[in-house]
DNA sequence: CAGCATCCTGTGCGATACTG
DNA sequence: CAGTATCGCACAGGATGCTG
C-alpha cells in the first residue's frame, strides 16, 4: 500500500458507529427516509421485531444528534411525526454504496420485498 | 416520497450489521486495507484500546464471512498475514462515503492524525 | 397514540493469564 | 508471535404493563 492518498482513517466513526451501528439503528434511518415522515407506531410497525422502549430510545439518540427531527401536533389523539434532518438525509445517502455492497452476496437473509435496490 | 426510485430496503443489512456494526470491526477493515497486509500484533497496536480476545473473535468472524483473508506461514516464530478479500476492498470502498459524512461534523472526537481524509 | 418504567437475558468486550 | 481460556461487568434490547 504505497499510494497514501488510498489511506483513509476512521476515527471520526468512533462517536458516529456507537448509535448508527446498533441494531436498528440504519434500519430506522432509512425507514423515515423512505416514507419521508413517520409517526412512532408506524415505524413499530415498519420495523417488525423492535420493542416500544428501544425505538423510544433510538429516535431520542438520533434526536439528539440532530439526525431527525421531530413534530408535535397538539391534538387529541397525540400525534407526532418524524422526519429526517439535513444531515440525516446526507447520512442516508452516504450508507447508500454500504446497502448495495450488502445486498450483493447472499450471506443474509431476505424477509421482506427487496425489490426497490438495484443491484 | 412519491419518487419511488427513492426508496432503499435495508433488509439486506441484518446479517451484516451484526459484524460490520460491532465496535471495531470497521476499524479492523479499513486498518487492514490501509496496510495492505497485517499480521496479529501490529493490528493490536494500530487498535489501541482492543483487547486479544476481541480481536482474534473479529478476525475469525470477518474470515468466515470472506472478507479478510488469513495466511499462515510455518516458520519460527510465526507469522500470520491478514489482508482484505476481493469483497472486503469492496466493503471498504462502499463505505468512504459514510466516513467522509462522519467526519464532516464535529460530533466525535479526533484522537489520531486524521489528515488523510478529504473533507 | 406515543411513549416511559421495570424487569430480565444475552452478549460485546475489556483484563489478565496462559500455551503451541 | 499468535493466539486461547477464563472471568466479569456493562449495556443493548426484548417483553410487558402503565400513563398523559
Amino acid at each position: 500500500m504505497k499510494n497514501r492518498s488510498n489511506v483513509i482513517c476512521l476515527c471520526p466513526l468512533d462517536g458516529v458507529i456507537d448509535t448508527i451501528g446498533k441494531k436498528w439503528g440504519l434500519l430506522i434511518i432509512n425507514e423515515i427516509g423512505n416514507h419521508g415522515k413517520l409517526r412512532y407506531n408506524e415505524l413499530m410497525s415498519e420495523l417488525k421485531g423492535i420493542s416500544p422502549s428501544t425505538l423510544a430510545l433510538m429516535l431520542k439518540e438520533f434526536e439528539k444528534e440532530e439526525l431527525i427531527r421531530r413534530e408535535t401536533f397538539n391534538e387529541i389523539p397525540p400525534r407526532v411525526e418524524y422526519s429526517l434532518s439535513t444531515r440525516g438525509n446526507e447520512l442516508r445517502k452516504a450508507i447508500i454504496p454500504f446497502i448495495k455492497w450488502a445486498s450483493k452476496k447472499g450471506n443474509f437473509t431476505v424477509h421482506c420485498a427487496c425489490s426497490l435496490i438495484k443491484k
